[in-house]
DNA sequence: TTATATTATGAATTAAGTGTCAGAATATAT
DNA sequence: ATATATTCTGACACTTAATTCATAATATAA
């Protein structure tokens, strides 16, 4: 971050750009985007309601920023975990391992992304659920990559297209996430990768 | 149904909330419960709208109703599709191929689903949510049960937990519906289970 | 046919929440 | 210290949409 750079009050700007969003995420994540009145946000953050449109056009507007800059620190995490190793096994476990991890730092934004990211309710004409599966997509295709890769290297056996198999890991790795985070004492955090790995690894079938 | 017993007057009622459910059905799933006006449902049912809250104590009371008696046939017809066979094998062909069929039948009802269900947005006090979770887990012990049998009958290794399983092979069986649902023309209907069944029956790993 | 009961209607009420803007407070420059 | 520019404030205007209820329409009974 250039923060530094910048001259003090551009600074302090960015400081409460940051306070107003942090708080805005806490009221979101705990009562759903349509619950949670501007007041409320500007009375938590401290600051009078047209300060906060001062930062942002509108209250959608401010959801957009929310989630689009969380999304990228999820992005920076995810790339950095794959570029760790290069054997494709190890890739995908880091990729869990990280992936879990990170859910596991921000559960707020879980939460409020579980509730509303699908949400046609007042995205439709946002766009924003475009974009957001834009980048899902995009994503998927890197870790259909490492199947790709796998199958050409002969560790894999070509069970299913690699994209498939990437959307599949992908979901099966939230089912897991979603279990622990719905019951945590009966599905406690699935610390080892290898628990999710499994299903796809080993065949279910005996031979 | 019974509707014939009843007299003539309570038919028509009968009909008329089909009607108005059928109406808000469309109207939510095009766009959004929070986006939708009790006086368009209103409207394009050709009912006034005091006439809707004879029916519906408050659009909320709708929109649950909606929600569950859909969930219901849902649940009827998983639980036929199950009934059909003995083996376990058989039965998860079975299990994939009728929740496919019964979402290509019920697309607005999947689409209203996958918008607004996770939706602490407005269910939070509605409790609708936790309704539907619970049920959710009891089906999946249901599907559970059958890799619990499976693994006792020698016929399945025990690659993980049979309840983990059962959530594994529903997410994915998801996955796959809603890659088709984005893009029916990159990714078709997927009408033969063994594509998302296989990932689970043979092992990703080269021996 | 007329009286009575039931049901449907939609204008009016009420509530909630977004976004504005004139003026107060604060910072910066001279 | 004073003037000027910038930023903050929050009461309020305005919109939107849920719900109510007095009245009209319709059905049933006598």
């Amino acid at each position: 971050m250039a923060d530094q750079k910048l001259p003090r009050r551009e600074r302090e700007k960015l400081r409460q750009r940051q306070e107003i969003l942090s708080v805005a995420l806490d009221l979101f994540s705990q009562k759903g985007y349509h619950n949670v009145a501007m007041h409320e946000v500007a009375a938590q953050a401290e600051f009078a309601i047209g300060t906060l449109y001062k930062f942002f056009q509108n209250k959608e507007d401010l959801y957009k920023a929310l989630v689009l800059e969380e999304c990228d620190r999820f992005e920076e995490i995810l790339q950095a975990a794959l570029a760790q190793t290069e054997d494709e096994v190890e890739k995908l476990r880091h990729y869990v391992r990280a992936k879990g991890q990170w859910c596991r730092d921000n559960l707020p934004f879980v939460r409020l992304f579980l509730a509303e990211s699908r949400g046609a309710s007042f995205n439709i004409k946002a766009g924003l659920d475009d974009e957001l599966r834009q980048r899902y997509y995009v994503f998927m295709e890197r870790i259909a990559l490492i199947f790709e890769r796998g199958i050409k290297n002969r560790r894999f056996k070509k069970i299913a297209e690699p994209y498939f198999l990437a959307v599949a890991l992908d979901s099966v790795v939230d089912a897991s996430l979603l279990l622990w985070l719905d019951a945590p004492e009966r599905h406690p955090y699935p610390e080892d990768p290898e628990a999710v790995l499994g299903i796809f690894f080993q065949g279910l079938l005996e031979a």
